[in-house]
DNA sequence: GCAAAAGTGTTAGAATTACACCCATGC
DNA sequence: GCATGGGTGTAATTCTAACACTTTTGC
């Protein structure tokens, strides 16, 4: 049977909330094509290697974090021929959410890695090489869709959090202000959403706060609203 | 720049709704690998062919549509090693929502096509090649959430059609019964989701129904609950 | 004490639900 | 007339949004 071969590659939108801002990992690409532009993170996809493993691979060179601690979907594939000038490749997006790495952003790969605002990133279309922009926007939509009615805030949090820290997620990633007294009930309430650890903190100032973990649900009901 | 060459295909969750069931349409195999076994239509991605021109290409072949009256949108890739026995075969598989067609579902194939109800092939996991069975999974899944917040069961009706018949659009995919007073209430006052034609008919029997075309919202504020 | 953030209570308005009821047609 | 589905009205309930107010810490 016979296809036409191309290349298979992944990108990554790593997102994290870093101080209130929400952030994207590009690195500046060392090689040709696009060389010395902004990108996101990937590579090519090894012969016997999933599609996944293959974006956790990458994910793991570029932050050291692994699967464990964090949440990584597929978004989608893009392949319109000419999106490469090197030949026909298909990439198929991940979106990655971490929490703010104490550790360096430092990984194996030689190439530069910064964190750089969303924002700042979205409002130049031309600022990413190849068809990035576009990955880029359709992984922060996903990302601000998904907060809405899935627990997938807590991913951007450490393994235990307060209500206010997790408010901030929201906060950062929506842009938009939230009721602190209607979005602690919001969060507590909402069956399986967080869990009680019965410790506490004073580490964001003020009285102390409850610590939380992430709870077992996987969708919210109702929804947290924009 | 070297990359391993790998197969790229499209495969197509095509659903409909017809008579009130809620249906796939399938293939049966007529080739190796999988053959005479139920398979999702679709094949390989030519040289210089978009993505979704694959699908739309397929989906044309199959149906005889075009892409006017069609919504067709990328659901995931799937791309494990080990997946199509015929090598590393990666397919980025597209959801298209179809009205009942008239015309028979006969095309340019000639692999036999047929209309199946989704609850019958969801239920025998055995039932389709490949992965299908997940991508039918994930397409239908889509599908139902979609419902929700998104104007798109307008794309299983035609082009005018009765808050009735769209009310059965829903009952269908979701196989649950709605408030039918309730359900009119919220499909003619949600912003932009259907506008009447002015015209009514008598084909569903009683009392004369208004016609509705699809309005021009791309998102229904507040979503109809299932 | 004072500032700052946590957390609870309350109330008005909006949305959802369930169902009574009337309307316009075919037969 | 009678069956059938179309469409409107309305009240009970639940959810949301806005904000007053109390609690517990650091300084």
């Amino acid at each position: 049977m016979g296809f036409e071969p191309m290349g298979v590659a992944t990108d990554l939108v790593i997102l994290t909330v870093r101080a209130g801002s929400f952030e994207v990992l590009l690195i500046r690409r060392g090689i040709a094509p696009h060389r010395g532009r902004w990108a996101l993170p990937g590579g090519f996809v090894r012969p016997a290697e999933g599609l996944k493993a293959a974006a956790l691979r990458e994910l793991a060179e570029e932050t050291g974090l692994d699967s464990d601690q964090i949440h990584l979907e597929q978004i989608a594939t893009y392949g319109e021929p000419g999106r490469d000038p090197r030949g026909r490749v298909v990439s198929v997006a991940y979106l990655a959410l971490v929490p703010d790495l104490p550790a360096p952003v430092a990984g194996t790969d030689a190439a530069s890695a910064e964190w750089v605002p969303v924002a700042e990133v979205l409002a130049d279309a031309k600022r990413l090489a190849f068809d990035h922009h576009q990955v880029l926007a359709d992984g922060v939509e996903r990302a601000r869709a998904k907060l809405e009615y899935s627990p997938l805030a807590t991913a951007f949090c450490p393994a235990e959090f307060t209500i206010s820290e997790l408010r901030g997620v929201y906060e950062a990633v929506w842009g938009v202000a939230l009721d602190p007294r209607n979005f602690h009930r919001k969060a507590t309430k909402t069956e399986g959403f967080v869990v009680p650890t019965g410790e506490t903190t004073t580490r964001d100032g003020g009285r102390p706060a409850q610590l939380f973990r992430r709870g077992p649900a996987t969708a919210l009901h109702p929804p947290v609203t924009r």
